[in-house]
DNA sequence: CTGAAAGCGCTAACAC
DNA sequence: GTGTTAGCGCTTTCAG
C-alpha cells in the first residue's frame, strides 16, 4: 500500500507538500512541483487514505441517508424511497461525496452512526417530530428531513403540501359526484402529525365544506402494505354494505395492493369502487385499472434536499429552510363519473 | 467529544484497557472493571471513533454495494435493483457492518472506493467479465458478484440460470401455440456474455429444438427503459407486419414500458402479441394484463450474496462459490392461447 | 513556497 | 489483568 510518505519520499519533498497538491491548495506549492508529484501520484496509484483524512481533519466527505422504520424491512422495496434515495445517491456522489445508508428504528442508532462516522450531513426519511428534536439536539452537522410536521421550526425539511393533497382528492371525488368517501391510510410510525393524518385531514376538511361528514368508520388504517393486512379493509369494502363509493388512499402502493385483493373478490374498478392514490409512482398508469393519483417530484426533492445539505455543509449560519415542492393531481381511469 | 482516554481517565485505568472492554475482550479484563467502564461509558455517551478505529485497526467494517452502469442515472429506481440493495442493507446491518452506496462508472472509481475507505468486503450488481477480473486483481478483500458471466473461475457468484430461463419461456410459448417469436432485451453495457444475452440464446436454442428459427431481425434491443426509447421496436410490432405473436422481454419493467407504448397505438394483449417478461416483480401481476413472467428470488439472492460475503469476512481462504438460486414459470395473462 | 512536528482517536504488541 | 509504547496515514500550525 502506498502512502502519502512514500509519494513525499519519492519526490524528494516534505508530507506537507504532497498533501497540499493532494488537496488542490496549489497556492501554497510551486507548479514544478505540483506537477512531478502528481505524476509520482499517478504513476505509483496513490490512493488516500479516507479514514486517516476524516481523523485528521474532521470532515469525512460521508452524507448519512437514514431510512426509519421498523427493523428488518426492506425498505427500499417500498418505491418511494427506492427513488428518492437513488436519487441522493446521484446528487452526493457529483459533488465528491460518499453516501451510507442505514435502516433505523431507534433515536440512539441514529446519533450512534452519524456521531461514529463523523458525517458530514444526513438527509432522512420517515421521521416524526419528537424524534426529530432529540437528533438535532444530539448532533450538530447539517441534516434535512423530508415530509416532516414538527413544531421545530429550526429544521431543514423538503415535503409537499400534503393537506392540500387530501383537498385536491376530495374535490376531484366531489366534481365527478361522489358523496359517500372512505380514506385509507398506511398506520404512521407515531401518533403524531404527520403525512398520512394530513392528507387525511385535508381531505376530510374539504367534503366537511360541502356539508360531507365522512364517517369514522370509513376510515381503515393498514399497517402494511402487504396484501395480507389488508383483509378487514377488504372485507368491509368488498360487502359493499358501507356504501363507500370512493376511496382516498394515502399511497399508490397500498392502492395497488388493494385493488389487487379486492379484484379477486369480484370488486371491479372503478364500477363497484373508484379510487384515487398519492404519489404517483410510476407503475400507477400501468396497473389493472390506471390509477387517479395526487402526483409529487420525488426526484426533485431528493436533488432539493442534497442541495440545502451541502448549501450548510459549504458555509456556516445559513437559515433552515422548509421547501414545499409541487403537486398536482393526475386523472386517470380508477374513478368513475356518477351521475349526480 | 468524548474520547477514549476521557473514558479511560475517568475510570482511572489504561486506555488499552478501555479499548478492550468496549471491544468485548473479556478475557482480559477484570470483571469489577468492566462493570464500572460500561458505566462510564454509558453516562458519559461515549461512542467511538470509526476512523480512528479503521485506521488503527485495519478494518472499516464498511461494505461497499456497487451499482455499475451508466453515470447519473439514479439506478435504485429500477425495483431489481432496490430491492436488492435493500435487502443487503438489512443483511449488512444485522452483522453490525455499514452499507456505503455508489453508483460507478468505470473500474478505477470502483477500485479507489474501496481502497480509500478501507472497505471489508463488496457486493456488485452489473459488472460483466473483463471489469471483476480487474478489479479482482486490484483489491484482495472479500468480493461478491451477481448474474455474472465471467471466465474466471476464481470469483464468487450469485446468480441464476438465465439460459435456463430463457428456455422455459420458449417452451411456455411453443406449448400455447407460438411459433413466431421475438427477443427484446436491455442492451448490455459491454458485448460480453452476461444475464441477457443468456436469455436470448436459451430462448433461441429451445426454439431451435423444434426447428424453429427466431429471425435475427426479430431480436431487438432496447438501451433504455423508458418508453420513448423503445418506438423502434414499437413501430415494428404495431405494424404488424413482423408476424411475430410472442415476445420474450428481458425483464418485466421493458416488458411493462412495452406493454404501455403499444396500448397507445392500439396494440391490445394478449390477443394481437403476446408477452413474456422477466423478474417477477411485485407490480408484474397488477398491471393492465397481469405479466407471465420467469420468476426469480431478488430478496434470497442478496441474502446469500452477503451470506457468502460474511463467510469469508470472517475466515480466510474460504473457496470462492458460484450460488445458482431458483427459477420458475409465473403463468398470468400476457400470454394467449393459440390454436396450433 | 517548504518542512518539522504534533496530534487526530484508537489498537496491538509487549512488558510487568 | 493492566499499563506502556508505538504507530495507523493524514492534516495543520508554525518557523523558516
Amino acid at each position: 500500500m502506498v502512502t502519502l510518505k512514500d509519494i513525499a519520499g519519492e519526490a524528494g519533498v516534505s508530507a506537507a507538500t504532497v498533501s497540499n497538491v493532494v488537496n488542490g491548495n496549489i497556492s501554497k506549492v510551486s507548479k514544478a512541483n505540483i506537477i512531478r508529484i502528481n505524476k509520482i501520484i499517478r504513476d505509483r496509484q496513490y490512493i488516500p487514505n479516507s479514514s486517516a483524512r476524516t481523523l485528521a481533519a474532521k470532515s469525512s466527505h460521508i452524507i448519512a441517508g437514514i431510512l426509519v422504520g421498523k427493523s428488518g424491512r426492506n425498505m427500499l422495496k417500498d418505491p418511494y424511497n427506492a427513488e428518492f434515495f437513488g436519487e441522493v445517491v446521484s446528487a452526493v456522489q457529483e459533488r465528491g461525496y460518499y453516501l451510507m445508508i442505514r435502516y433505523v428504528d431507534s433515536y440512539e442508532e441514529v446519533v450512534h452512526s452519524l456521531r461514529s462516522w463523523n458525517v458530514d450531513g444526513a438527509v432522512f426519511i420517515g421521521t416524526t417530530g419528537t424524534y426529530i428534536k432529540k437528533i438535532r439536539e444530539a448532533v450538530k452537522i447539517p441534516l434535512v428531513f423530508t415530509d416532516s410536521y414538527t413544531g421545530t421550526e429550526n429544521i431543514n425539511n423538503v415535503g409537499i403540501d400534503d393537506f392540500r393533497g387530501g383537498v385536491l382528492a376530495a374535490e376531484f371525488f366531489l366534481r365527478r359526484g361522489h358523496r359517500n368517501l372512505g380514506f385509507l391510510g398506511y398506520v404512521p410510525l407515531r401518533r403524531e402529525k404527520n403525512v398520512v393524518t394530513e392528507r387525511l385531514d385535508g381531505f376530510r376538511s374539504a367534503l366537511l365544506k360541502q356539508g360531507i361528514v365522512m364517517e369514522e368508520k370509513h376510515i381503515f388504517w393498514a399497517d402494511s402494505y402487504s396484501p395480507d393486512h389488508l383483509a378487514k379493509v377488504a372485507a368491509v369494502l368488498a360487502s359493499g354494505k358501507s356504501g363507500i363509493s370512493g376511496l382516498f388512499v394515502s399511497a399508490d402502493i397500498l392502492a395497488i395492493s388493494l385493488m389487487e385483493v379486492l379484484s379477486k373478490q369480484g370488486v371491479r374498478f372503478p364500477d363497484d369502487i373508484s379510487l384515487i392514490g398519492f404519489d404517483d409512482l410510476p407503475i400507477a398508469a400501468n396497473i389493472r385499472v390506471p390509477l387517479s393519483t395526487i402526483r409529487q417530484d420525488v426526484a426533485g426533492k431528493a436533488r432539493i434536499a442534497v442541495d440545502l445539505l451541502f448549501r450548510q455543509i459549504e458555509k456556516k449560519n445559513i437559515p433552515p429552510e422548509n421547501i414545499m415542492t409541487e403537486l398536482s393531481l393526475v386523472e386517470r381511469e380508477s374513478v368513475k363519473v356518477k351521475n349526480l
